[in-house]
DNA sequence: TATTGTTATACTCTATAACTATA
DNA sequence: TATAGTTATAGAGTATAACAATA
């Protein structure tokens, strides 16, 4: 349990952060905005998915996922066939398009980072990304979707 | 100096934490949207400034940090005074009000915060605040906006 | 009737460029 | 001529609501 100042500073931090994704956004090639590009590289972490299923990992409305996967389909980076077993839904799949542009995506990245953390350890890299996905996951854990079994005082 | 698959991880962590700014600007009041909020909490925590100024540590273009402020000075947050010394200029001041939204803002993130992060240490929000901090840092050391002192090969 | 996905609309945040006033 | 700040316009990201097709 943490000291209220330790969580309005962490509020601050979090909001200061932006300024650092968009440094980043700024290395994307000019056809694949930074949601295209998480659209890519969870397809490509979690494998082929439906449409829901994206956009539960992406922690964006459906709606909003539906245009990014529009704007990656559309470039042919993303394959949308329907599900053979239930024609509502769609099934997602990465294409040797998208493949090749994750990698020169994944190539920036790691250079724009070599170039502002050059000087960061091994294990501070780590460690700022096991706390940044405990982080999420602590904000996962409390979301109305799913793994909300019951409480319906109306 | 990091890995490559650790810096595409951390590339991937901050596209996410998207998802946990907006469920902690979500319990921001109405008329405060999480851009004023970080304009009032900058303007506590470094004194009263100018707009170049709060431009800066926003890391934002002064237009948007324009439009910020009068948002925030419509409501009686913030005074603008103009600079005896620069008729150009305006210092930003906070005003009585102002202190009140905030420690309103303060009181609704240590909340939630409270409520998500109930199983973290101390020394584990600490440990996340500090890595934040240095991360900005890093990202603000390399950009074009002062401390650039020379190297003007054109 | 409920669910999957798409589209329309609106709001927030940001950047670029044009403009005003002052240095 | 250069700088401080404002405003207009455009683009990316998101949410809500209405809608289509299928379960």
């Amino acid at each position: 349990m943490a000291a209220q100042e330790q969580y309005e500073e962490l509020a601050q931090q979090l909001s200061a952060i932006g300024a650092v994704k968009r440094g980043l956004g700024r290395v994307l090639p000019q056809e694949c905005p930074a949601g295209a590009a998480a659209v890519l590289a969870l397809v490509e972490r979690h494998g082929e998915m439906r449409m829901s299923r994206l956009a539960e990992l992406l922690a964006i409305d459906m709606s909003v996922t539906s245009r990014h996967v529009a704007h990656v389909a559309g470039r042919g980076w993303i394959d949308r066939s329907p599900d053979p077993a239930d024609k509502r839904s769609r099934i997602l799949r990465l294409t040797p398009a998208g493949r090749d542009m994750l990698a020169e995506i994944a190539e920036r990245y790691t250079r724009a980072l070599t170039h502002y953390l050059g000087d960061w350890s091994d294990d501070e890299v780590e460690q700022l990304n096991s706390l940044l996905g405990r982080l999420r996951a602590s904000f996962d854990d409390c979301r109305p979707t799913a793994s909300t079994p019951a409480a319906d005082v109306t």
